[in-house]
DNA sequence: CAGTGAGACTCAGAAATTTCAAA
DNA sequence: TTTTGAAATTTCTGAGTCTCACT
């Protein structure tokens, strides 16, 4: 069926996700037809009325074939390629800032497809449109030169407003929310407030001790307000929970953080695996990820846990008289600047630097070295429980490292064999030198062998964990270059290119004595 | 003056793309 | 060498946190 041209364009982004799981979602579906038959000209919505009735495969074919011809293009093509995604990225991919040329983070707008949410989703499959110059608003200095909006069009609005730091705006329609053209993190404006970020969870850490022995004080408040808060503070900093705040049902996936935690997220034991007084969580957290975690806890916390719990259903909050906004506040009471979301960065930085501390050792090689500090880094990633799916290769992969593994050790033990034989004949040789060689192959193998082993263990230990984010957000960074630094690790083996380029700011000021 | 919603920013894992090492 | 495929990196954009103005 030749479809219209709009009806067409939605039906190529849906032919697209063919192999996608997202198409097998009832949501997905449905809220995709939905939209789509909006698209539709009369004549195609009387002629097109089921999903189900739908083939695409012609469509999906069509793309798979156009993403296989490109991969497939000579090299100068590709090359070409390149060089024009690279002129582009010069010509828009730049701003002057104060008088500074600075990258931009994203500077194209996001291209209309369906709207992919993560978890259960409610509005997964709608139809994002494209946005067009007439949706984005600019924000330039005011003697500068305006941008020029692209032929035959217009922007909404040009503005000078120097109490923020967006470059571009637009109001996507799936979410009813507000995207934002910013700088890329290595500029020296996202710099300067990262630097401010790790700095007032360094203040933190100068107060921690007495904030802990406030919220245990509050543990027996007879006020019921103030018991919650502190029940829930003491979650925030020992689990590194997020704040959780109130979501609008049925706007997105039905997720939690400490504050919104329902009844039916905790479970109270007595007594498990031997310890008394244990919590188990169980909750989705942020993008749906699953939380699980069993906890002992002091008495007065289980206590106070089971006076939270009485007479409620399932579905009801837990602190059901706390919200972010009067945690926040009392926070804000304690420590100039101290919100929620302070903590997570504390407890991450901190057991980070503690981790670096008990695992490295000054005489072990760069690998063990990296190991240490990979492990440090799982450390505070499974705190923060920042997971991702397994690798889908991972097994395979595993298994691969593994029979190199094998191999490695036959090549080893050849290369004994032969350096004994070599020693045998030495005494009725001249050359020393053959000896040294066999000698010098024998150490290189073993040392491959123990690489091709720390390898191995690494990537086992990390199947589920997700290291990025933490390294990324949470890890305040001189403290792993003053670690690089102090044991004679490369920077580079710890933070490739960008990395280094966002921490550009902790690469200047971090010495090798830098104590978080 | 508590609650509410918009706005602006940080943080999040998946997916796409590039690089690199091994076959 | 050239090809292939896995790992590393980059891009993408959705999902949180928190502030502030308003009621």
């Amino acid at each position: 069926m030749k479809l219209s041209l709009a009806a067409e364009e939605v039906a190529t982004f849906y032919g697209k996700m063919l192999e996608h799981e997202y198409t097998t979602k009832e949501v997905f579906r449905h809220n995709f037809f939905r939209d789509w038959r909006k698209e539709m000209t009369a004549a195609e919505r009387k002629v097109i009325k089921r999903l189900s009735k739908c083939d695409f495969t012609e469509i999906h074919r069509h793309f798979a074939d156009r993403a296989a011809a490109r991969r497939a293009l000579p090299r100068e093509e590709k090359q070409r390629l390149k060089e024009e995604a690279e002129k582009l990225q010069q010509e828009f991919g730049y701003c002057i800032l104060d008088g500074h040329r600075e990258k931009i983070g994203n500077f194209k707008t996001e291209p209309p497809g369906l709207f992919r949410g993560r978890g259960d989703h409610p509005k997964m499959g709608m139809l994002k449109r494209r946005v067009l110059p007439e949706d984005v608003t600019i924000n330039c200095g005011r003697d500068s030169k305006v941008p020029e909006p692209p032929a035959g069009h217009q922007w909404k609005e040009v503005r000078s407003d120097r109490t923020v730091t967006w470059l571009a705006a637009w109001t996507e329609n799936v979410q009813n929310a507000t995207k934002y053209v910013m700088l890329n993190p290595s500029s020296k404006l996202k710099g300067e407030r990262d630097w401010e970020k790790y700095e007032v969870a360094r203040r933190l850490k100068g107060v921690v001790d007495e904030i802990r022995s406030r919220y245990r004080a509050d543990w027996k408040s007879r006020e019921m307000k103030a018991r919650q808060r502190a029940v829930a503070l003491y979650f925030i900093d020992k689990l590194a929970l997020r704040a959780g705040n109130e979501k609008e049902e049925g706007e997105s996936a039905d997720t939690v953080g400490c504050c919104s935690l329902r009844v039916e997220h905790v479970q109270l034991h007595p007594e498990a695996d031997g310890c008394p007084y244990v919590v188990e969580f169980d909750f989705l957290g942020k993008d749906s990820i699953r939380y699980y975690n069993k906890v002992p806890v002091e008495k007065p916390v289980y206590r106070n846990l089971q006076l939270f719990l009485e007479n409620k259903d399932p579905g009801e909050e837990l602190f059901d008289r706390l919200t972010t906004a009067s945690l926040n506040k009392h926070l804000q009471d304690l420590m100039d600047g101290l919100t929620a979301k302070v903590f997570r960065t504390y407890n991450a930085s901190i057991t980070l630097q503690g981790q670096l501390r008990a695992l490295t050792r000054a005489e072990d090689s760069i690998a063990a070295k990296l190991l240490s500090y990979n492990r440090a880094n799982r450390a505070v990633a499974v705190l923060c429980n920042h997971q991702r799916a397994p690798p889908k290769t991972f097994e395979k992969s595993m298994q691969a490292l593994r029979s190199k593994i094998e191999a490695k050790k036959q090549q080893v033990a050849e290369a004994k064999a032969e350096l004994e034989k070599a020693r045998a004949g030495h005494a009725s040789r001249e050359d020393g030198s053959f000896l040294e060689k066999r000698r010098r192959r024998l150490e290189k193998l073993e040392e491959q062998l123990v690489r091709l082993g720390t390898q191995a263990t690494d990537k086992e230990e990390g199947k589920q964990v997700a290291l990025g984010t933490s390294k990324l957000n949470y890890l305040d960074p001189r403290i792993s270059i003053a670690w690089c630094r102090r044991f004679g690790v490369p920077v580079e083996k710890i933070y490739n290119k960008t990395q280094r380029e966002k921490f550009a700011w902790a690469l200047d000021m971090a010495g090798e004595d830098f104590e978080f």
